[in-house]
DNA sequence: CGGTCATGTCCGTTATAACGCACAAAGCGT
DNA sequence: ACGCTTTGTGCGTTATAACGGACATGACCG
């Protein structure tokens, strides 16, 4: 079973080169990889070293994950019901380690949590209003868009200080081991 | 001009593989790769090659990136050539076996993912617009609110029907072995 | 103390990534 | 047409990634 046929990794390089509007020799001259070399590596002629690769990302200012096609990953999406307030998005799943949820916070409350065991740790990304979240004694304020990620194994709070509805989607990990 | 000390990228393939409590025999076995270039490339003597990157990929049933420390110390947004946007919320974790993005699909784009190792699963959350996947032959439409996990070890695309862009979450699990 | 096994590193050879330069094809003036 | 430029690809050479097998070290056990 190990070695499947391989699929050789392809390189999203000349996608990004052509975005990008240059040639083989300006790209050769910017990232300081030889045009021969940068031709092959789009034909697939060639499998790039790493140290090639971090060159290509220096010299696009674009981190190495733009130009692999494993890295990162796609979407889709269903129907579900609307407007609560507490909704369980995906249950916990043991062989997984997390579950998640989105939350709605009505204008003004306030809510506490307690402690989870240790090493369990919390996302929370903001998709609507403003939410502040308590870690210790400090409160730290998030709007939409905003992304966080801490240690559960401590109490922590949420409030809604606006006048708006907050939004927010929390994901809990329970590591391995 | 620039060559810059060039902070050669370090990969985390000592601690991956301590982590996974094997020996570089072992790892040898399950990822097809020498042993002694195991060793080399865990002291920074060789710069592997993508197939190289791609057979330990495979061989810990992990992402790419999770061998990649410098790769997401770069920017925090890509953008692709298809008008579609990863954010990346959370970096993959070999801890929690997770990583999360937040992606933009703008309108008409269509995004076609390869499959993933098996046993990965992925989840979607529409936070805005609506969109489209597509599993197998049959294309599911998703509106705002709408979550879907399903099984990524197949191929997968998503594209945006409407006039607008559509704006969902992804988080991608690496399940334990 | 020897064996035996496991670990990781060193060494000689082969495969191939990377280079520089030269070339063929396509574009742009004049 | 003709040069002149710019595109990308081909070719020979060099650098080095990758391999298999031998080696040194330490752990465990008689």
């Amino acid at each position: 079973m190990q070695n499947e046929p391989a699929e050789m990794p392809k390189i999203a390089l000349r996608a990004i080169r052509s975005e990008a509007g240059l040639s083989l020799a300006q790209t050769a001259e910017i990232t300081g990889v030889s045009k021969a070399m940068l031709g092959q590596i789009e034909r697939g002629e060639s499998s790039p070293t790493l140290v090639t690769l971090w060159k290509l990302a220096k010299g696009f200012h674009l981190p190495l994950t733009a130009f692999l096609e494993g890295a990162a990953t796609t979407p889709p999406a269903v129907n579900f019901p609307e407007s609560i307030r507490f909704r369980t998005l995906f249950a916990f799943d043991p062989t997984l380690g997390s579950e998640s949820f989105l939350i709605t916070l009505a204008p003004g409350q306030t809510h506490i949590s307690h402690p989870h065991d240790a090493g369990v740790v919390e996302d929370i990304f903001v998709t609507e209003g403003t939410l502040e979240l308590q870690l210790g004694e400090t409160w730290t304020r998030y709007s939409a868009g905003a992304a966080v990620r801490f240690a559960a194994d401590q109490p922590h709070s949420y409030r809604n200080p606006t006048e708006n509805p907050a939004l927010f989607h929390n994901t809990m990990h329970y590591p391995r081991i």
